[in-house]
RNA sequence: GGUCUCUUGGCCGAGUGGUUAGGCACCGGUCUGCAAAACCGUCUACUCCAGUUCGAAUCUGGAAGAGACCUCCA
Protein backbone atom coordinates (compact mmCIF):
# COMPACT_ATOMS: atom_id res chain seq x y z
CA UNK A 1 0.00 0.00 0.00
CA UNK A 2 0.97 3.63 -1.12
CA UNK A 3 1.21 5.81 1.65
CA UNK A 4 -2.15 7.80 2.28
CA UNK A 5 -3.45 9.86 4.94
CA UNK A 6 -6.15 12.62 5.60
CA UNK A 7 -6.33 15.61 4.20
CA UNK A 8 -8.71 18.30 5.87
CA UNK A 9 -9.67 19.73 2.67
CA UNK A 10 -11.20 16.81 0.60
CA UNK A 11 -12.04 15.45 4.04
CA UNK A 12 -10.69 12.18 3.16
CA UNK A 13 -7.40 9.54 2.93
CA UNK A 14 -5.93 10.58 0.15
CA UNK A 15 -2.72 8.61 -1.23
CA UNK A 16 0.47 11.21 -0.75
CA UNK A 17 1.83 12.54 -4.32
CA UNK A 18 4.74 15.21 -3.50
CA UNK A 19 4.51 17.76 -6.20
CA UNK A 20 8.57 17.62 -7.14
CA UNK A 21 9.78 14.00 -5.61
CA UNK A 22 11.84 13.43 -3.86
CA UNK A 23 11.55 16.33 -2.36
CA UNK A 24 8.82 17.15 0.00
CA UNK A 25 7.92 20.84 1.38
CA UNK A 26 6.26 20.86 4.65
CA UNK A 27 5.18 23.65 7.05
CA UNK A 28 3.71 23.68 10.58
CA UNK A 29 2.37 26.67 12.31
CA UNK A 30 4.51 26.26 15.91
CA UNK A 31 4.35 28.18 19.03
CA UNK A 32 3.36 31.68 19.89
CA UNK A 33 6.30 32.03 22.66
CA UNK A 34 4.85 33.78 25.61
CA UNK A 35 4.27 31.57 27.99
CA UNK A 36 6.07 27.89 29.03
CA UNK A 37 5.00 24.95 26.71
CA UNK A 38 2.37 22.57 27.95
CA UNK A 39 1.13 19.19 27.27
CA UNK A 40 -0.81 20.65 24.47
CA UNK A 41 2.03 22.13 22.44
CA UNK A 42 3.71 18.30 22.37
CA UNK A 43 0.88 16.74 20.54
CA UNK A 44 1.62 18.57 16.83
CA UNK A 45 5.62 18.44 18.04
CA UNK A 46 5.39 14.73 18.48
CA UNK A 47 2.70 14.11 15.23
CA UNK A 48 4.58 16.26 13.08
CA UNK A 49 7.72 14.59 13.88
CA UNK A 50 6.28 11.29 12.73
CA UNK A 51 5.45 12.62 9.66
CA UNK A 52 9.16 14.02 9.16
CA UNK A 53 10.72 11.44 10.39
CA UNK A 54 8.30 8.95 8.60
CA UNK A 55 8.62 10.65 5.29
CA UNK A 56 12.71 10.72 5.68
CA UNK A 57 12.47 7.03 6.69
CA UNK A 58 10.58 6.10 3.10
CA UNK A 59 12.99 8.27 1.02
CA UNK A 60 11.80 11.63 0.92
CA UNK A 61 13.96 14.58 1.23
CA UNK A 62 11.71 16.83 3.23
CA UNK A 63 12.71 20.47 4.03
CA UNK A 64 10.45 20.77 7.52
CA UNK A 65 9.50 24.70 7.93
CA UNK A 66 8.20 25.68 11.91
CA UNK A 67 8.03 29.10 12.34
CA UNK A 68 8.31 30.58 15.87
CA UNK A 69 5.39 33.65 16.33
CA UNK A 70 7.16 36.20 18.00
CA UNK A 71 4.73 39.22 16.83
CA UNK A 72 0.97 39.50 16.16
CA UNK A 73 -1.46 37.68 17.12
CA UNK A 74 -3.73 40.36 18.31
CA UNK A 75 -5.61 39.42 21.78
CA UNK A 76 -8.87 40.66 21.79
CA UNK A 77 -9.91 39.89 24.76
CA UNK A 78 -7.84 43.14 26.80
CA UNK A 79 -6.52 46.00 25.83
CA UNK A 80 -7.74 46.40 22.12
CA UNK A 81 -5.13 45.90 20.00
CA UNK A 82 -1.92 45.21 21.87
CA UNK A 83 -0.26 41.60 20.94
CA UNK A 84 0.33 38.73 23.37
CA UNK A 85 4.07 39.62 23.88
CA UNK A 86 4.07 43.01 23.90
CA UNK A 87 1.68 42.51 27.11
CA UNK A 88 3.48 40.09 29.05
CA UNK A 89 6.92 42.17 27.98
CA UNK A 90 5.01 45.22 29.68
CA UNK A 91 4.25 43.19 32.78
CA UNK A 92 7.23 42.20 33.23
CA UNK A 93 9.13 45.38 32.47
CA UNK A 94 11.70 43.77 29.51
CA UNK A 95 11.86 44.15 25.92
CA UNK A 96 9.21 41.76 24.14
CA UNK A 97 12.50 40.25 22.23
CA UNK A 98 13.73 39.14 25.67
CA UNK A 99 10.32 37.12 26.32
CA UNK A 100 9.97 35.68 22.88
CA UNK A 101 13.80 34.79 23.15
CA UNK A 102 13.32 33.40 26.41
CA UNK A 103 10.15 31.32 25.69
CA UNK A 104 11.64 30.21 22.78
CA UNK A 105 14.91 28.74 24.09
CA UNK A 106 12.29 26.79 27.04
CA UNK A 107 10.18 25.47 23.90
CA UNK A 108 13.00 24.15 22.04
CA UNK A 109 14.19 22.43 25.37
CA UNK A 110 10.83 20.50 25.85
CA UNK A 111 11.07 19.78 22.50
CA UNK A 112 14.27 18.00 22.29
CA UNK A 113 13.86 16.08 25.74
CA UNK A 114 10.55 14.40 24.00
CA UNK A 115 13.11 13.29 21.21
CA UNK A 116 11.52 15.71 18.85
CA UNK A 117 13.77 16.94 15.78
CA UNK A 118 14.60 20.31 14.96
CA UNK A 119 12.74 21.22 11.43
CA UNK A 120 14.99 22.07 8.61
CA UNK A 121 14.43 26.16 9.39
CA UNK A 122 12.37 27.56 12.45
CA UNK A 123 12.01 31.17 11.32
CA UNK A 124 10.26 33.70 13.46
CA UNK A 125 7.72 36.63 12.35
CA UNK A 126 9.72 39.11 13.61
CA UNK A 127 12.22 38.37 10.84
CA UNK A 128 10.17 38.39 8.31
CA UNK A 129 7.91 41.66 8.36
CA UNK A 130 9.82 42.88 5.08
CA UNK A 131 8.06 40.12 3.37
CA UNK A 132 5.14 39.90 4.92
CA UNK A 133 4.44 43.77 4.04
CA UNK A 134 5.34 42.37 0.24
CA UNK A 135 2.21 40.29 0.85
CA UNK A 136 0.20 43.09 1.61
CA UNK A 137 1.14 44.82 -1.25
CA UNK A 138 -0.03 41.91 -3.20
CA UNK A 139 -3.02 41.62 -2.02
CA UNK A 140 -3.92 45.05 -1.98
CA UNK A 141 -2.81 45.97 -6.06
CA UNK A 142 -5.27 42.39 -6.27
CA UNK A 143 -8.28 44.22 -4.99
CA UNK A 144 -8.91 42.51 -2.19
CA UNK A 145 -7.58 44.96 1.06
CA UNK A 146 -8.13 48.17 1.70
CA UNK A 147 -6.58 50.72 3.90
CA UNK A 148 -8.33 52.14 6.70
CA UNK A 149 -6.93 54.63 9.59
CA UNK A 150 -3.13 53.28 9.06
CA UNK A 151 -4.36 49.52 8.78
CA UNK A 152 -4.84 47.41 6.27
CA UNK A 153 -7.64 44.76 6.14
CA UNK A 154 -8.89 41.80 3.84
CA UNK A 155 -12.04 42.49 2.27
CA UNK A 156 -13.53 38.37 2.73
CA UNK A 157 -16.78 39.25 0.93
CA UNK A 158 -15.12 40.74 -2.08
CA UNK A 159 -12.97 37.15 -1.43
CA UNK A 160 -15.72 35.34 -0.90
CA UNK A 161 -18.24 36.74 -4.19
CA UNK A 162 -15.18 36.38 -6.55
CA UNK A 163 -14.34 32.94 -5.64
CA UNK A 164 -16.83 30.98 -3.22
CA UNK A 165 -13.70 29.59 -1.44
CA UNK A 166 -14.22 31.72 1.80
CA UNK A 167 -14.68 28.18 4.00
CA UNK A 168 -13.82 25.69 1.54
CA UNK A 169 -11.27 24.40 4.94
CA UNK A 170 -13.40 25.19 8.01
CA UNK A 171 -16.67 24.13 5.76
CA UNK A 172 -18.36 27.27 7.00
CA UNK A 173 -20.84 28.93 5.25
CA UNK A 174 -20.13 32.67 5.42
CA UNK A 175 -23.97 34.50 5.11
CA UNK A 176 -23.98 32.33 8.64
CA UNK A 177 -20.37 33.20 9.77
CA UNK A 178 -21.38 37.13 9.29
CA UNK A 179 -24.44 36.81 11.29
CA UNK A 180 -22.90 35.29 14.46
CA UNK A 181 -19.45 37.41 14.52
CA UNK A 182 -19.22 38.66 17.62
CA UNK A 183 -18.60 42.69 18.13
CA UNK A 184 -15.57 43.10 19.24
CA UNK A 185 -13.30 46.26 19.96
CA UNK A 186 -12.09 47.89 16.97
CA UNK A 187 -14.45 46.43 14.66
CA UNK A 188 -15.16 49.84 13.32
CA UNK A 189 -12.27 50.40 11.16
CA UNK A 190 -13.90 47.82 9.09
CA UNK A 191 -16.51 47.43 6.56
CA UNK A 192 -17.26 43.94 7.73
CA UNK A 193 -16.72 42.21 10.89
CA UNK A 194 -15.58 38.86 9.28
CA UNK A 195 -12.92 41.10 7.18
CA UNK A 196 -9.57 40.08 9.46
CA UNK A 197 -5.90 42.72 9.43
CA UNK A 198 -3.30 42.64 7.17
CA UNK A 199 -1.45 45.36 8.84
CA UNK A 200 -2.63 46.59 12.00
CA UNK A 201 -1.52 50.41 13.10
CA UNK A 202 0.30 50.38 16.42
CA UNK A 203 -1.17 52.57 19.16
CA UNK A 204 1.07 54.96 21.31
CA UNK A 205 1.73 52.45 24.05
CA UNK A 206 2.26 49.49 21.74
CA UNK A 207 5.83 48.65 22.21
CA UNK A 208 6.45 45.84 18.79
CA UNK A 209 6.30 47.97 15.58
CA UNK A 210 7.91 48.87 12.45
CA UNK A 211 7.48 51.05 9.60
CA UNK A 212 4.99 50.08 6.67
CA UNK A 213 3.86 52.13 3.45
CA UNK A 214 0.18 52.52 5.81
CA UNK A 215 1.80 52.92 9.47
CA UNK A 216 3.90 52.08 12.05
CA UNK A 217 2.71 49.22 13.08
CA UNK A 218 2.66 45.23 12.76
CA UNK A 219 1.45 42.37 10.75
CA UNK A 220 -1.97 40.75 11.02
CA UNK A 221 -2.67 37.87 12.75
CA UNK A 222 -2.30 34.82 9.93
CA UNK A 223 0.30 36.81 7.51
CA UNK A 224 3.50 35.31 8.79
CA UNK A 225 2.77 31.39 7.82
CA UNK A 226 1.77 32.46 4.05
CA UNK A 227 4.80 34.88 3.80
CA UNK A 228 6.92 32.36 5.61
CA UNK A 229 6.34 29.27 3.64
CA UNK A 230 6.01 31.23 0.46
CA UNK A 231 9.80 31.92 1.12
CA UNK A 232 11.34 28.78 2.05
CA UNK A 233 8.82 26.03 0.05
CA UNK A 234 7.50 28.20 -2.32
CA UNK A 235 4.28 29.66 -3.11
CA UNK A 236 2.67 25.88 -3.39
CA UNK A 237 4.11 23.10 -1.47
CA UNK A 238 3.43 19.68 -0.15
CA UNK A 239 1.89 19.88 3.31
CA UNK A 240 0.53 22.18 5.79
CA UNK A 241 -0.09 21.24 9.40
CA UNK A 242 -0.93 22.25 12.51
CA UNK A 243 -3.40 22.28 15.78
CA UNK A 244 -7.40 21.45 14.50
CA UNK A 245 -7.93 24.65 16.47
CA UNK A 246 -5.88 26.44 14.12
CA UNK A 247 -8.34 25.60 11.41
CA UNK A 248 -10.79 28.62 11.27
CA UNK A 249 -10.02 31.14 11.47
CA UNK A 250 -6.16 30.76 10.91
CA UNK A 251 -6.00 28.30 8.21
CA UNK A 252 -8.92 29.60 6.61
CA UNK A 253 -7.59 32.98 6.17
CA UNK A 254 -4.17 31.79 4.84
CA UNK A 255 -5.58 29.91 1.81
CA UNK A 256 -7.98 33.27 1.22
CA UNK A 257 -4.42 35.49 1.43
CA UNK A 258 -2.54 32.88 -0.92
CA UNK A 259 -4.96 32.78 -3.64
CA UNK A 260 -5.06 36.58 -3.23
CA UNK A 261 -1.16 36.87 -3.59
CA UNK A 262 -0.19 33.97 -5.44
CA UNK A 263 -3.51 33.01 -7.55
CA UNK A 264 -3.70 30.07 -5.83
CA UNK A 265 -4.03 27.90 -2.45
CA UNK A 266 -0.83 27.46 -0.79
CA UNK A 267 -0.76 23.61 -0.25
CA UNK A 268 -2.11 20.31 -1.42
CA UNK A 269 -1.88 18.46 1.71
CA UNK A 270 -3.63 20.22 5.00
CA UNK A 271 -2.93 17.96 8.28
CA UNK A 272 -4.25 18.88 11.18
CA UNK A 273 -3.83 16.67 14.78
CA UNK A 274 -6.64 16.76 17.70
CA UNK A 275 -6.53 18.37 21.16
CA UNK A 276 -5.71 16.71 24.37
CA UNK A 277 -8.43 16.60 26.66
CA UNK A 278 -8.44 17.49 30.62
CA UNK A 279 -11.46 15.96 32.63
CA UNK A 280 -12.90 16.03 28.99
CA UNK A 281 -12.09 19.87 28.17
CA UNK A 282 -9.68 20.65 25.77
CA UNK A 283 -6.40 21.98 27.09
CA UNK A 284 -5.49 25.37 26.84
CA UNK A 285 -3.86 28.94 27.67
CA UNK A 286 -7.39 30.56 27.58
CA UNK A 287 -9.34 27.67 30.08
CA UNK A 288 -6.01 28.15 32.30
CA UNK A 289 -6.28 24.14 32.71
CA UNK A 290 -2.98 23.46 30.81
CA UNK A 291 -0.08 21.44 32.54
CA UNK A 292 3.20 22.71 31.26
CA UNK A 293 5.61 19.65 30.15
CA UNK A 294 8.16 20.78 33.06
CA UNK A 295 5.67 20.30 35.17
CA UNK A 296 5.03 16.40 33.89
CA UNK A 297 8.62 15.97 33.93
CA UNK A 298 8.91 17.19 38.05
CA UNK A 299 5.47 15.84 38.78
CA UNK A 300 5.00 19.42 40.24
CA UNK A 301 1.21 19.92 39.31
CA UNK A 302 -1.42 19.79 41.82
CA UNK A 303 -3.19 17.15 38.99
CA UNK A 304 -0.34 14.92 39.14
CA UNK A 305 0.35 12.13 41.09
CA UNK A 306 3.70 12.15 40.06
CA UNK A 307 6.55 13.04 37.67
CA UNK A 308 6.58 11.25 33.65
CA UNK A 309 9.35 11.31 31.53
CA UNK A 310 9.59 12.55 28.53
CA UNK A 311 9.51 9.19 26.55
CA UNK A 312 6.44 8.60 28.96
CA UNK A 313 5.05 11.18 27.00
CA UNK A 314 5.50 11.04 23.89
CA UNK A 315 4.34 7.25 23.93
CA UNK A 316 1.12 8.16 25.71
CA UNK A 317 0.61 11.00 22.76
CA UNK A 318 2.23 8.08 20.50
CA UNK A 319 -0.51 4.53 21.70
CA UNK A 320 -3.96 7.30 20.22
CA UNK A 321 -4.28 8.28 16.67
CA UNK A 322 -3.25 11.91 16.09
CA UNK A 323 -6.76 12.84 14.60
CA UNK A 324 -8.34 11.87 17.67
CA UNK A 325 -8.58 13.46 20.72
CA UNK A 326 -6.41 11.90 23.70
CA UNK A 327 -7.62 12.30 27.60
CA UNK A 328 -5.27 13.23 30.03
CA UNK A 329 -5.46 10.68 33.24
CA UNK A 330 -2.72 9.62 35.63
CA UNK A 331 -4.16 6.18 35.50
CA UNK A 332 -3.27 6.18 31.48
CA UNK A 333 0.07 7.94 31.78
CA UNK A 334 1.10 5.32 34.43
CA UNK A 335 -0.08 2.53 32.02
CA UNK A 336 2.39 4.41 29.18
CA UNK A 337 4.74 4.60 31.73
CA UNK A 338 4.19 0.56 32.23
CA UNK A 339 3.55 -0.21 28.84
CA UNK A 340 6.69 1.69 27.64
CA UNK A 341 8.95 -0.32 30.46
CA UNK A 342 7.91 -3.43 29.32
CA UNK A 343 8.70 -2.46 25.46
CA UNK A 344 11.93 -1.20 26.24
CA UNK A 345 13.42 -4.12 28.66
CA UNK A 346 12.30 -6.21 25.66
CA UNK A 347 14.52 -4.28 22.92
CA UNK A 348 17.31 -4.57 25.58
CA UNK A 349 17.43 -8.06 25.80
CA UNK A 350 17.31 -8.08 22.12
CA UNK A 351 21.04 -8.22 22.40
CA UNK A 352 20.90 -11.40 24.96
CA UNK A 353 19.60 -13.60 22.43
CA UNK A 354 22.09 -15.91 20.17
CA UNK A 355 20.56 -17.11 16.85
CA UNK A 356 19.93 -21.09 17.07
CA UNK A 357 20.80 -22.67 13.53
CA UNK A 358 17.82 -25.09 14.49
CA UNK A 359 15.31 -22.16 15.21
CA UNK A 360 12.72 -20.43 13.07
CA UNK A 361 12.36 -16.76 11.63
CA UNK A 362 9.49 -16.78 13.53
CA UNK A 363 7.79 -14.40 10.98
CA UNK A 364 9.50 -11.77 11.91
CA UNK A 365 9.31 -10.02 8.96
CA UNK A 366 5.25 -10.17 8.51
CA UNK A 367 5.17 -7.68 11.85
CA UNK A 368 7.45 -5.66 9.82
CA UNK A 369 5.55 -5.47 6.76
CA UNK A 370 2.57 -4.48 9.40
CA UNK A 371 4.30 -1.99 10.60
CA UNK A 372 4.89 -0.09 7.07
CA UNK A 373 1.01 -1.01 6.32
CA UNK A 374 -0.01 0.57 9.19
CA UNK A 375 2.34 4.11 8.67
CA UNK A 376 1.17 4.09 5.15
CA UNK A 377 -2.35 4.25 6.69
CA UNK A 378 -2.43 7.46 7.95
CA UNK A 379 0.36 7.04 10.49
CA UNK A 380 -1.17 5.04 12.53
CA UNK A 381 1.30 5.04 15.39
CA UNK A 382 -1.25 2.71 18.15
CA UNK A 383 -0.90 -0.05 15.30
CA UNK A 384 2.76 0.09 14.93
CA UNK A 385 2.87 0.26 18.87
CA UNK A 386 0.21 -2.97 19.20
CA UNK A 387 2.79 -4.70 16.31
CA UNK A 388 5.81 -4.11 18.68
CA UNK A 389 4.25 -5.57 21.69
CA UNK A 390 3.40 -8.86 19.50
CA UNK A 391 7.60 -8.43 19.38
CA UNK A 392 7.70 -8.49 22.74
CA UNK A 393 5.98 -11.61 23.79
CA UNK A 394 8.25 -13.47 20.78
CA UNK A 395 11.24 -11.90 22.53
CA UNK A 396 10.40 -12.66 26.08
CA UNK A 397 9.47 -16.17 25.07
CA UNK A 398 13.05 -16.89 23.30
CA UNK A 399 14.89 -15.56 26.41
CA UNK A 400 12.21 -18.02 28.32
CA UNK A 401 13.43 -20.55 26.46
CA UNK A 402 10.62 -21.30 25.01
CA UNK A 403 11.18 -20.73 21.17
CA UNK A 404 13.96 -20.66 19.17
CA UNK A 405 14.70 -17.90 16.45
CA UNK A 406 17.67 -18.21 14.13
CA UNK A 407 19.71 -15.45 12.51
CA UNK A 408 17.35 -14.19 9.74
CA UNK A 409 14.75 -13.38 12.40
CA UNK A 410 17.23 -12.01 14.87
CA UNK A 411 18.05 -9.68 12.17
CA UNK A 412 14.71 -9.03 11.86
CA UNK A 413 14.02 -8.33 15.45
CA UNK A 414 16.87 -5.56 15.46
CA UNK A 415 15.17 -4.38 12.28
CA UNK A 416 11.63 -3.63 13.53
CA UNK A 417 12.90 -2.36 16.88
CA UNK A 418 15.94 0.01 15.02
CA UNK A 419 13.67 1.39 12.63
CA UNK A 420 10.11 1.71 14.02
CA UNK A 421 10.35 1.94 17.82
CA UNK A 422 13.91 4.29 17.17
CA UNK A 423 13.61 6.38 13.84
CA UNK A 424 10.37 6.27 12.84
CA UNK A 425 8.46 6.31 16.63
CA UNK A 426 11.52 8.23 17.72
CA UNK A 427 11.38 6.39 21.23
CA UNK A 428 14.23 6.35 23.13
CA UNK A 429 16.04 4.48 26.10
CA UNK A 430 16.36 7.35 28.54
CA UNK A 431 18.24 4.37 30.81
CA UNK A 432 21.44 5.00 28.19
CA UNK A 433 23.49 7.25 29.64
CA UNK A 434 26.98 8.07 30.22
CA UNK A 435 26.69 7.29 33.68
CA UNK A 436 25.98 3.48 33.05
CA UNK A 437 29.45 1.87 33.15
CA UNK A 438 29.92 3.03 36.69
CA UNK A 439 26.52 2.53 37.48
CA UNK A 440 26.93 -0.97 35.91
CA UNK A 441 30.25 -1.55 38.13
CA UNK A 442 28.49 -0.48 41.26
CA UNK A 443 25.54 -2.40 40.86
CA UNK A 444 27.30 -5.51 40.04
CA UNK A 445 29.59 -5.17 42.79
CA UNK A 446 27.06 -5.07 45.47
CA UNK A 447 25.01 -7.69 43.66
CA UNK A 448 28.32 -10.06 44.38
CA UNK A 449 28.02 -9.86 48.15
CA UNK A 450 24.55 -10.36 47.63
CA UNK A 451 25.34 -13.66 45.78
CA UNK A 452 27.56 -14.35 48.64
CA UNK A 453 24.45 -13.95 50.68
CA UNK A 454 22.35 -15.86 49.61
CA UNK A 455 24.96 -18.88 49.37
CA UNK A 456 24.89 -18.93 52.97
CA UNK A 457 21.08 -18.79 52.69
CA UNK A 458 21.20 -15.25 54.74
CA UNK A 459 18.15 -14.12 53.42
CA UNK A 460 17.55 -11.55 55.89
CA UNK A 461 21.10 -9.84 54.23
CA UNK A 462 19.83 -10.74 50.58
CA UNK A 463 16.89 -9.06 50.78
CA UNK A 464 17.97 -6.28 52.55
CA UNK A 465 19.82 -5.53 49.80
CA UNK A 466 17.28 -6.07 47.52
CA UNK A 467 14.92 -3.42 49.34
CA UNK A 468 17.86 -1.22 50.05
CA UNK A 469 18.42 -1.30 46.36
CA UNK A 470 15.02 -1.09 45.02
CA UNK A 471 14.84 2.29 47.69
CA UNK A 472 17.45 3.89 44.68
CA UNK A 473 15.76 2.63 41.79
CA UNK A 474 17.50 -0.59 40.67
CA UNK A 475 15.34 -3.00 40.32
CA UNK A 476 16.73 -6.94 41.10
CA UNK A 477 15.31 -9.89 39.44
CA UNK A 478 16.46 -13.41 40.33
CA UNK A 479 16.44 -16.21 37.99
CA UNK A 480 17.64 -19.90 37.42
CA UNK A 481 20.55 -18.21 35.66
CA UNK A 482 21.44 -15.87 38.13
CA UNK A 483 20.56 -12.49 38.78
CA UNK A 484 19.46 -9.73 36.26
CA UNK A 485 19.16 -5.93 37.29
CA UNK A 486 17.26 -2.59 35.42
CA UNK A 487 16.67 0.93 36.63
CA UNK A 488 13.27 2.53 37.54
C1' G B 1 -27.91 30.06 18.01
C1' G B 2 -24.74 28.20 13.48
C1' U B 3 -21.12 24.47 11.65
C1' C B 4 -18.65 20.02 12.69
C1' U B 5 -17.05 15.78 15.50
C1' C B 6 -17.35 12.03 19.00
C1' U B 7 -19.90 8.09 22.41
C1' U B 8 -15.90 0.84 22.47
C1' G B 9 -14.97 -3.71 28.30
C1' G B 10 -12.43 -1.30 35.42
C1' C B 11 -9.00 2.69 32.79
C1' C B 12 -6.54 4.36 28.12
C1' G B 13 -7.21 3.38 23.22
C1' A B 14 -7.30 0.83 17.65
C1' G B 15 -10.50 -1.14 14.13
C1' U B 16 -13.20 -3.82 9.88
C1' G B 17 -20.06 -5.37 7.46
C1' G B 18 -19.05 -11.93 9.31
C1' U B 19 -12.37 -13.77 11.82
C1' U B 20 -7.86 -12.02 18.99
C1' A B 21 -6.53 -5.08 18.24
C1' G B 22 -2.92 -3.53 21.79
C1' G B 23 -1.47 -1.47 26.61
C1' C B 24 -2.62 -0.97 31.90
C1' A B 25 -5.48 -3.14 35.96
C1' C B 26 -7.92 -7.68 37.96
C1' C B 27 -8.21 -13.11 38.67
C1' G B 28 -6.11 -18.35 38.27
C1' G B 29 -1.64 -21.19 37.19
C1' U B 30 3.91 -22.10 36.22
C1' C B 31 8.61 -20.51 38.13
C1' U B 32 10.99 -18.63 42.98
C1' G B 33 13.62 -19.37 49.85
C1' C B 34 10.20 -15.10 49.43
C1' A B 35 9.26 -11.19 46.06
C1' A B 36 9.53 -8.98 41.36
C1' A B 37 9.83 -9.96 36.30
C1' A B 38 8.54 -13.38 32.66
C1' C B 39 5.42 -17.19 30.62
C1' C B 40 0.46 -19.79 30.14
C1' G B 41 -4.76 -19.19 30.84
C1' U B 42 -9.52 -16.70 32.15
C1' C B 43 -12.90 -12.56 32.51
C1' U B 44 -15.14 -7.58 31.49
C1' A B 45 -17.17 -4.16 25.00
C1' C B 46 -18.94 -1.63 21.30
C1' U B 47 -24.70 5.02 24.53
C1' C B 48 -30.10 4.00 23.39
C1' C B 49 -34.19 3.06 19.71
C1' A B 50 -35.66 1.71 14.82
C1' G B 51 -34.26 0.26 9.82
C1' U B 52 -31.15 -2.04 5.58
C1' U B 53 -28.74 -7.03 5.44
C1' C B 54 -28.24 -14.04 5.58
C1' G B 55 -25.29 -11.21 9.22
C1' A B 56 -23.77 -4.61 11.96
C1' A B 57 -20.01 -2.06 17.19
C1' U B 58 -18.99 -1.20 11.71
C1' C B 59 -24.18 1.33 6.75
C1' U B 60 -29.07 4.55 7.20
C1' G B 61 -32.63 7.39 10.24
C1' G B 62 -33.98 9.14 15.09
C1' A B 63 -32.95 10.08 20.49
C1' A B 64 -29.69 11.17 24.57
C1' G B 65 -24.93 12.71 26.30
C1' A B 66 -20.09 14.93 25.52
C1' G B 67 -16.68 17.92 22.91
C1' A B 68 -14.44 21.37 19.14
C1' C B 69 -14.79 25.77 16.15
C1' C B 70 -17.58 30.36 15.42
C1' U B 71 -12.52 35.35 19.66
C1' C B 72 -5.99 34.52 20.93
C1' C B 73 -5.29 29.21 21.47
C1' A B 74 -1.32 23.30 19.58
Amino acid sequence: MELQFYNTLSRKKEIFQPINPPHVGMYVCGPTVYGDAHLGHARPGITFDIIFRYLNFIGYKVRYVRNITDVGHLENDSDDGEDKIAKKARLEEVEPMEIAQFYTMRYLQAMDMLNVLRPSIQPTASGHIIEQIEIVKKILDAGYAYVSKGSVYFDVLKYHKDTQKYGILSNRVIEDMLQTTRELDGQDDKNNPADFALWKKAEPEHIMRWPSPWSEGFPGWHLECTAMSAKYLGEKFDIHGGGLDLLFPHHESEIAQSVCAFGHQPTNYWVHNNMITIEGKKMGKSLNNFITLEELFNGTHRLLKKAYSPMTIRFFILQAHYRSTLDFSNDALTAAEKGLKRLLEAQRNISKISPKADGSDLNIKSLIESSMQAMNDDFNTPIVISHLFSAVSIINSIVDGKEKINSQGLEDLKTLFNSYLGDILGIKDEQVSDMMPTVEGLVNLILDVRKQAREEKNWAKSDEIRDKLAEVGVKIKDSKDGVSWSLE
